[in-house]
DNA sequence: TGTTAGCACTCCAATGATATGAGTGCTAAC
DNA sequence: GTTAGCACTCATATCATTGGAGTGCTAACA
């Protein structure tokens, strides 16, 4: 184990090295913080560091920089959380008031901002359905052969598309249908409409075989729409702000991964269980970012799984800082969501 | 003027130029297409060509590069249109067909598929209300306090919002209020809901105030979605792929330009009246992509302006590939949307 | 035994000198 | 009008030199 004053100069230099990216030296340790050590004693210590495996020299005569093992114990025991500033809260709420009209839209501010704070590439993933329920369906007409089909869940969220329907099918026909399969459907999570409950509809009202063919098809695609996890990328600009990707073709790697979604999503998925996760560099099993870290956060609201945000960055990651951004930003969002159910 | 000689020596040195982005020098015209010239001739050539301003010259002893003058002449001259290849057909077409529920998605595929062919940042600019006349509105109750207000174009759209309505209120209340405001603006464009009309509905239906008041701010609400313009852009990972973009710093300044929706909307209104239109260079008024030349083609549909499309890249860019892209683009988007209208 | 000053050593990065070669411009001959 | 020949230019690559930041080791000190 390390005794304390180790653990203090091990801290100093991760610190030391997040905030300006450049090897440490004794000297430097020495000089900016004041411990009362020589640099000679901090090379001792530091020399002891590297042979236990929590530092590393690019070349003998550089400074030395943190392995992943390092910032494994400094984000498991050395990391001093830290609440935002009052001026970050600020930013956060205004970010957040600019737009936020639809669920989407606070998926892509939480992208947005969490980029913009960490100045890292952030992602979040949203799981849609979050719990909604079908309250009833209704058909609008449009004309001799279509009509809007319209599912209302008891969020208040409302969904088309547009169907089929007989020729000369009459509005009261089409009410009389709406009602009988909202009666079935009533009170059912989205994620409850699956093949077997589509089928009990098709055997219940077989009245009209189009008009029940397309209903279906559009319940169906409705229930996936409402399924379907959706990634939000922000900040692959912020990218460029980074030392670590100066060189153009390591961005273009990571860009190139994260523009397919599926990867994105297995990623994100791959820590769902665990409230808060900090993958650092090749912890990661994903090929393409094991040079990288990631802070992932999943979010639940009654049990269920909302959403999964992350930000991702070079191993030199300011940890505290996204911790604590992410802290805030799941207590923003819980009220909100708490907010948006009661309604 | 120049003879035909100058200009298809220039003609290959601005080619030559588009594909290889280093100078080109008398020798490599001579030895790459066989003109029949020594290089001595075409060095002369070459040396008059600058003189007219159409070649530029790096350094004394680097081969030349074309001016902005010289991709003006070309473009409007020289280029060759040349169509797409049946591959490259099919290649736009199944990108097309991969996602096209909505008019969102087929503008987003829009974006990303003119930026994958062209290998540049794609833009495209979205004029949502593309003429859709209102049919009729309807409310679907949702509890006590709100119901959903959905308004049907002829284009067979739904919107929806959420009002509040008075405590109490019956659905046959509803279904009356929502067929008198619907006879008052049936068949008009949805650009004509302005304040005046909205005046209009108000005195006319001052049964309920406050039920009034929440549906006028719906109408308004929703007026201002439709018309709102609406700006997707592709391919910003493509930048990097371009040499004259190998400078982090070129890419993060591009980036943060585009990254303003409001300079990008501004920038793609500026060329809506023509319906295509290449701009080089400085030619270009915008700070910050002078250096850059931006191709860009503005859609009809019966004399609407549907939207706007453009390619964004360095003066050096396939000009002839950009055009035959979006001439394509052309048509099956107009098929696409007239087929879209008629149904 | 832990701490520190001193000093030799290492090695990157910056600097400068040199060479290479692609390309031009000019002249004279065809 | 075209072309071969040649001197000239200048960016880029290569190599040696230097300066400095940083280490490791040793010996002295508290």
């Amino acid at each position: 184990m390390l005794n304390d004053r180790k653990k203090k100069i091990l801290q100093l230099i991760i610190e030391d090295y997040i905030s300006t990216a450049e090897p440490v030296g004794s000297r430097t340790i020495a000089r900016k913080y004041d411990l009362g050590l020589s640099p000679a004693t901090i090379r001792n210590e530091m020399s002891d560091l590297e042979l236990l495996g929590y530092l590393e020299q690019p070349h003998t005569s550089a400074g030395r920089v943190p392995s992943a093992q390092a910032y494994r114990l400094y984000v498991d025991s050395l990391i001093e959380p830290g609440a935002l500033s009052d001026n970050e809260r600020a930013l956060i709420n205004g970010w957040f008031n600019e737009r936020r009209r639809s669920l989407d839209e606070i998926f892509q501010s939480t992208a947005k901002i969490l980029s913009r704070m960490t100045q890292n590439v952030s992602m979040v993933l949203a799981n849609r359905d979050a719990g909604a329920r079908f309250r009833y369906m209704k058909f609008l007409p449009l004309d001799e052969h279509h009509a809007i089909l319209c599912i209302i869940t008891d969020d208040g969220n409302v969904d088309n598309c547009v169907v089929e329907i007989p020729l000369g099918m009459r509005p009261e026909e089409l009410d009389y249908l709406a009602g009988k399969v909202s009666r079935l459907l009533e009170g059912r999570e989205l994620s409850e409409i699956d093949e077997e409950l589509l089928q009990i509809i098709h055997s219940n009202i077989a009245e009209d075989k189009l008009l029940f063919t397309s209903l279906v098809q559009s319940l169906r695609r409705l229930r996936n729409k409402h399924m379907e996890q959706k990634v939000f990328l922000g900040g692959t600009k912020q990218l460029l702000n980074q030392p670590e990707f100066r060189d153009v073709e390591r961005v273009r790697n990571l860009l190139g991964i994260l523009e397919e979604e599926r990867v994105v999503r297995d990623l994100l998925k791959s820590g769902e269980d665990s409230g808060l996760k900090v993958t650092i560099g090749s912890e990661n099993k994903f090929s393409g970012i094991q040079d990288c870290s990631m802070v992932q956060a999943t979010y639940r609201l009654n049990g269920k799984i909302v959403g999964t945000m992350a930000v991702l960055g070079p191993t030199r990651m300011e940890y505290g800082k996204v911790i604590s951004v992410m802290d805030y930003l799941h207590k923003y969002l819980k009220t909100m969501f708490e907010h948006e159910n009661n309604k």
